[in-house]
DNA sequence: ATGAGCAATATTTTCGAAAATACTTGCTTC
DNA sequence: GAAGCAAGTATTTTCGAAAATATTGCTCAT
């Protein structure tokens, strides 16, 4: 990143500091920035472009969702990763999604089966175009991204959203760091594929079951191949 | 609350931004900051004595939990509150909170034993001196959120925790809208001391089962007092 | 050498002014 | 009289300087 002090301007959100999460996140999750490293102002202020405030407020909501830690009267560092923090937040991920998803079968309608088809669909093309990495791809990511959160959509549960959204963020920087160091990424595309079929086949259980294990498998692979660069404690 | 400007003093976080938070939350949990109620910069500022930015942090926070709401570009207001969101919630609770007691119960070792005998002795304490208006008594308030906090401590799940908390304030505020209604409050100590009875037993699903109605059942009272000043949308 | 105390530096935290944006009021036109 | 516009007011949002706090590096006594 460039040392020249940019004057930030707004791309994302209405304001400036929402703007400024939305792009400190991302260089959160992609591991841009590493995990502990800590987040100085002036840094951030020559990156970013913004004042010390606006920054401040940015980094605040990043904390309440769990991606930066402050320590008070010490400055903000971006959150440590460890394979407890894996395992809690596995756990809390499952809990949350299974209901969210058991629910949203229950309440779909035809407008939440169309938004799984399609966003199925658009992911199946992207792999198609690009089989080798696509995981590394940032269009694959978002459309990943779509896909589950089109499954669990229709479930009518503006709290519980919100919070897996949290979670899927934290997630996705665990798997970012594992595919640093896998050789080649697992196919979850037949995973994908099954779980639109019982979803739109209204198989609550079966698709809770497939649910909860595609997200067990995903961190247990994360733990497997990331172990030596995820600190032990 | 007086007009005159005050000048803040940190009384209880290490940060006066993070004291504000505290004393805001106080406010709208206690509904002295009514639902809906906009909240203005220059108010807060001669309330509070902080400055814009200190106060915009604050809100941040507020907003994270979901005791704030935000349009951007238009201020902060106290979040409604509604039948919708009051079901939400509860929602929530249920599910993370059983999760997080089930567990507690399996792990939980003689210090967790000891949290949870003797908060809810103090709880009863407390009921025993003041038996007309406890539900007002802050001391009681303080004394059961502990209760209830202690039940959980040991499930080892910083993610959950974190979220349980938030959601607990969420409906602390409807608790106390609908006992400004209610001729008179619920008995809960039976409610309680058969938790901890069930819990210390190590009797997970039957434990489940009261935390589960214990929150449905004061969400269902809440509805029926607050019925009127909730919004139906 | 080692650690305590203190000065110098680095960093975070808070402030109030200035810029940007939204809202209101009163006028004009049809 | 209603709709649209414009100027003025209210409010939020952003900024960089100033105050508060933490950290580092040095001196000196043991």
């Amino acid at each position: 990143m460039t040392t020249t002090a940019l004057k930030a301007r707004k791309e994302f959100g209405k304001t400036l500091a929402s703007d400024i999460a939305h792009r400190l996140r991302n260089e959160i999750v992609t591991c841009r920035l590493k995990p502990n490293e800590s987040l100085k102002f002036d840094a951030l202020r020559l990156s970013f472009g913004a004042s010390f405030t606006t920054l401040r407020e940015a980094l605040t909501s990043l904390a309440a969702e769990g991606l930066v830690v402050t320590e008070e009267q010490r400055g903000y560092k971006v959150a440590p990763v460890t394979l407890e923090d894996l395992a809690d937040l596995t756990h809390a991920r499952i809990l949350i999604e299974v209901d969210l998803l058991r629910r949203s079968i229950e309440k779909g309608d035809d407008d939440w089966e169309i938004r799984v088809i399609s966003s199925l669909h658009r992911l199946a093309r992207i792999e198609e175009r690009a089989p080798e990495d696509y995981a590394n791809n940032a269009e694959w990511k978002a459309a990943h991204r779509q896909f589950h959160e089109a499954l669990v959509s229709a479930s009518g549960s503006p709290t519980l959203l919100a919070m897996r959204n949290a979670l899927f963020d934290r997630a996705e920087r665990y798997r970012n760091l594992s595919a640093m160091f896998r050789p080649r990424p697992r196919d979850k595309a037949g995973e994908h594929r099954a779980l639109m079929q019982a979803a739109i086949g209204r198989n609550a259980d079966q698709a809770c079951d497939l649910i909860r294990s595609h997200i067990q498998t995903t961190s247990d692979n994360v733990a497997k191949y990331a172990a030596d660069v995820i600190g032990a404690t």
